[in-house]
RNA sequence: GGGCGCUUAGCUCAGGGGGAGAGCGCUUCCCUGACACGGAAGAGGCCACAAGUUCAAAUCUUGUAGCGCCCACCA
């Protein structure tokens, strides 16, 4: 077998990895017993990979490796999202600067514009993720505006549409005056700004107990040319007199009626509140309520409309000027306060919305909502981290109607199809030309459905619905969801509706919601600050496999994460991020390691490892519970914890004690025990490769590669991708638990050896004589078994273990006190004494202070009442150590003065 | 306004009712035949603050402060 490279450059092997991969099938659905199929979240078409979107993916990816590896019939479905708005967004801007308006442009050349715009950029997010490592099928794209999707989206609306679910109506939306469209709660943005509270002064028709006029406050006079009512407290004294009458709206000259509504708030402003219901959502409420008219001024820019003699014409900024001015004129306005409040703004072009009376369309919740509920209050859908369960439960309790169109040209149009001459409409799956009842040509409506409402459709459109409903056999629902908590309520809660509606299942049986990535400093992440980490620069210079191994240890319980990079505050260019840094290490050590046994595996031939030596045994124990630890974290979801524990085994307990034990047989050995080692080195390597193959895929397949087969069994598979996971009923058997502890004692020695010599500036290579005086007779003889390999690793001359009754002190020794031992290091006249003094001290006091404490709790008759048996036991215990330690290290001390 | 999360070593963070942990950074020693992206040893913390529960609180409860997020929204 060839050499492996000195260094691993993951630059050239990981993409060439994909390669391979991917030629070879490899992303393709696996077959096996049970279903693993997982839906992407789809990326936008106009996006590009952010630290989100590779925590999101890395996540999935670990998942689904791990589910392949253990036989799953898995299956990862890519897709893209159209993202109406911001695509359309994005075509504008690209037209706009080639001096072309989408409005002269028309309709289908627009949408011809964008579809050539998504063939130029909406591979790369695809492409990105490729680089990340993620295995996912690469070649059946899905797109949430193919034509097989729209059908689906299509189906969807007619069927709720015909069911009830949908329905027209006049609501308030969020209107962006400048994309002439509507946004969606979701979507809107509220900014905190300081504004003005203006009193207007609205004259009574008839005073009332002599008073002329009321004063309501404002922080919109402008609207007040819609005002169509005059709402106070129902709690209010001072105002009940006032109920019943009406003002004379100035300006406008219209009579509107004063009434009494909870959402009044008595203590804020004047007390009465101008009514605009086509202005603003609580007023429009309450004009429900109250049967008010509902007066228009704006049109679709913001400008008012006709009838309103000079104001009309004008902008709403230019209105509010000029309302202003006009009760200034008129004695009718009265203080203007400062007022901070908060301003709604469309998340796209950062227009001040405004709340616009128009006919939308809506879904109808309340049907769908409850089994929504239902399959997460009985766990059919479970979320992880579980506290997430009551965020959902909060919204979906509390969810309104769901407007679905948009004035939008770039998504799926709404297929109602209205006839003019007689009235009559319908939402159909074909495109109606005339009406089936009069025949007259019929038009269709102009508006696009909301994003969401495709995406809500992901995990079964994307499966072959309503078409082919046996390509879902088996995958539906798919395994998990892995997605952002901002987005709960935008698309999980969605998809659980709509799913259950269309395909009486639910989308995922799991919702794994991640931690937010935000910057250093806390702060969120956002391309205006400049603060993002961009994962490709991470992955340029550290790996993906670092990038993905940092990404899944930040995953604690906290609901977000900050990411230690740092990042030049001009250029924005990634300076260097330690912990990926650190996960680079991590790679490399794998990588090092793994070339150390192939360069010593000269002879070797494949066989069963079998425990010839303490270290083995003790080894063989640790893998046996790395496997079932590795297994139990990603069954359920503990990616975390997964990758921090998986890096302690491999590094500190493979690499650093067994990898440095095996030495002496690998390189001295008899042939037997060298084939023996070699045999023990490449198994433990095998599996652990194994097991960190979900997280750092490139590496270990890489290493793999180089590697011969070990004595576990489907070894035989062309990729480690394809191999099959350590089952961990299969390794019970290794562990050991006196091997574990034979091994701790060893590693204890060995530690206060080396402790010894460095305190003392001893060459790590001085070979020191040590006696070791033991707790017991087991204690002394778990010692002497492993005599060798403790002189070998511990550069010890000379061994002696006894127990105390056998135990003679050695003149010129360093005494260390230890629970199950205390050694003693002959350095002869090498040793600073005053040092040596120094530290006694230290320790002493350290002990005499926990002494004092321990005894205290053990003179607590409570402690001594109520406390666990086992744990008086082991304070007892505790307390005659430390008695010990005190009277050692007094007797230690007494002997350097 | 409602809800949630966080506050532990200089930094980024684990842990979690009975002896304070990791990595990075720092100090000392070592380029030992896998690895200096390495090895060994070490310094460093009244676990935000206050009260309570308990024999025992960094850990549980409540409150306070600061930071952050989500939801609702002030005319």
């Amino acid at each position: 077998m060839e050499e492996m490279a000195k260094t691993y450059d993951p630059k050239t092997s990981e993409p060439a990895l994909v390669e391979r991969w991917m030629s070879a099938g490899a992303y393709q659905r696996s077959k096996g017993m049970g279903d693993c199929t997982v839906v992407i979240p789809p990326p936008n078409v106009t996006g590009v990979l952010h630290m989100g979107h590779a925590m999101d993916d890395t996540i999935q990816d670990a998942f689904v490796r791990f589910m392949r590896m253990r036989g799953r019939s898995t299956r990862w479905i890519l897709g893209t999202d159209h993202a109406g708005i911001a695509t359309q967004t994005k075509v504008d801007k690209k037209l706009k600067e080639q001096g072309i308006s989408r409005l002269e442009l028309g309709r289908e050349r627009f949408l011809e514009a964008c579809q050539d715009w998504r063939r130029e950029y909406g591979g790369i997010i695809v492409e990105q993720i490729k680089r990340m490592g993620c295995s996912i099928d690469f070649d059946d794209e899905k797109f949430t505006m193919s034509p097989e999707y729209a059908k689906a989206v299509r189906k969807v609306f007619c069927d709720w549409y015909h069911d009830g679910l949908i329905y027209r109506g006049k609501r308030i939306v969020n209107w962006c005056p400048s994309c002439t469209t509507a946004i969606s709660d979701d979507e809107a943005e509220y900014q905190n700004e300081k504004g003005h509270l203006w009193h207007l002064r609205y004259p009574l028709t008839e005073p009332v107990d002599g008073v002329e006029y009321i004063e309501v406050a404002t922080t919109r006079p402008e609207t007040m040319l819609g005002d169509t009512g005059i709402a106070v407290s129902p709690q209010d004294p001072d105002k009940a007199k006032f109920v019943g009458k009406t003002v004379m709206l100035p300006i406008v000259d219209r009579e509107i009626p004063i009434f009494a509504d909870w959402h009044v708030d008595a203590g804020f402003g004047t007390g009465f509140v101008k009514v605009t219901p086509a202005h603003d959502p609580n007023d429009f409420a309450m004009g429900q309520a109250h049967d008010l008219p509902q007066i228009n001024i704006f049109d679709e820019h913001a400008v008012v409309v006709d009838g309103y003699g000079a104001f009309s014409g004008m902008d709403r900024d230019e209105c509010r000027a000029a309302v202003v001015a006009w009760f200034g004129e008129h004695g009718l306005l009265g203080s203007i306060d400062e007022h901070e409040h908060s301003v709604m703004h469309c998340y796209r072009c950062d227009s001040t919305l405004e709340p616009w009376l128009s006919e939308q369309w809506f879904v109808a919740v309340d049907r769908l909502k409850e089994r929504a509920i239902e399959v997460v209050e009985s766990g059919e859908v479970t979320f992880h981290p579980a506290r997430w369960t009551d965020t959902y439960l909060t919204w979906m309790e509390n969810l309104k109607d769901w407007c679905i169109s948009r004035q939008l040209w770039w998504g799926h149009r709404i297929p109602v199809f209205y006839c003019d001459e007689c009235g009559w409409m319908d939402a159909t799956m074909e495109d109606a030309e005339a009406c089936p009842r009069c025949g007259a040509k019929v038009r269709q409506d102009e508006d696009v459905l909301d994003t969401w409402f495709s995406s809500q459709l992901w995990t079964f459109a994307t499966q072959g619905w309503p078409d082919h409903p046996e390509q879902m056999e088996g995958h539906h629902p798919t395994k998990v969801l892995v997605t952002a908590r901002d987005i709960i309520a935008l698309w999980v809660a969605r998809m659980i509706m709509s799913s259950l509606y269309f395909t009486g299942q639910i989308p995922f049986e799991d919702v794994y919601i991640y931690a937010t990535i935000l910057a250093k400093d806390g702060s969120r992440m956002s391309k205006s600050k400049g603060n993002g980490v961009d994962p490709l620069e991470l992955m340029d210079k550290y790996g993906a496999d670092a990038m993905r191994y940092n990404l899944l240890t930040l995953i604690t319980n906290n609901q977000d994460v900050r990411f230690d990079a740092n990042i030049d505050k001009e250029t924005h260019v990634l300076i260097d991020s330690p912990r990926t840094e650190q996960a680079r290490s991590f790679v490399t050590k794998i990588w090092n390691a793994s070339r150390f046994v192939q360069m010593n595996l000269a002879g070797y031939t494949p066989g069963p490892a079998k425990a010839e030596t303490p270290e083995d045994a003790w080894m063989l124990s640790r893998l046996a519970r790395a496997v079932r630890e590795a297994t139990r974290r990603l069954e359920g979801y503990e990616f975390g914890e997964y990758a921090r524990d998986i890096q302690v085994f491999f590094w500190n307990e493979i690499c650093d004690w067994y990898i440095e034990l095996c030495k002496g047989r690998l390189l001295d050995g008899s042939p037997d025990e060298r084939l023996q080692v070699q045999r023990n080195l490449v198994f433990v390597l095998d599996c652990a490769l194994r097991l960190l193959h979900p997280v750092m895929p490139f590496v270990t397949e890489s290493v793999w590669d180089n590697l011969p087969a070990s004595g576990l069994e489907a070894h035989g598979s062309e990729f480690l991708m394809l191999a099959a996971w350590p089952e961990p009923a299969a390794f019970e058997g290794y562990v050991d638990e006196s091997a574990e502890y034979d091994f701790e004692l060893a590693k204890g020695l060995i530690s206060t050896v080396r402790s010894t010599r460095a305190r003392y500036r001893l060459s790590p290579k001085t070979a020191l004589r040590v006696e070791v005086r033991c707790a017991s007779r087991e204690i002394a003889a778990s010692l002497g078994a492993q005599n060798e390999f403790i002189r070998k690793v511990g550069f010890v001359s000379e061994l002696v273990v006894a127990t105390s009754e056998e135990f003679a002190e050695p003149s010129g020794a360093v005494q260390v006190h230890g629970s199950d031992f205390d050694a003693f290091v002959v350095v002869g006249d090498l040793v600073d004494l005053a040092a040596e003094a120094a530290r006694l001290k230290k320790e002493l006091e350290k002990a005499r202070k926990e002494l004092e404490g321990v005894q205290r709790t053990l003179a607590n008759e409570g402690f001594i009442a109520k406390a666990a048996p086992d744990v008086i036991e082991k304070k007892r215990g505790r307390q005659d150590e430390l008695v010990q330690t005190v009277k050692t290290l007094t007797a230690q001390m007494a002997d350097l003065t």
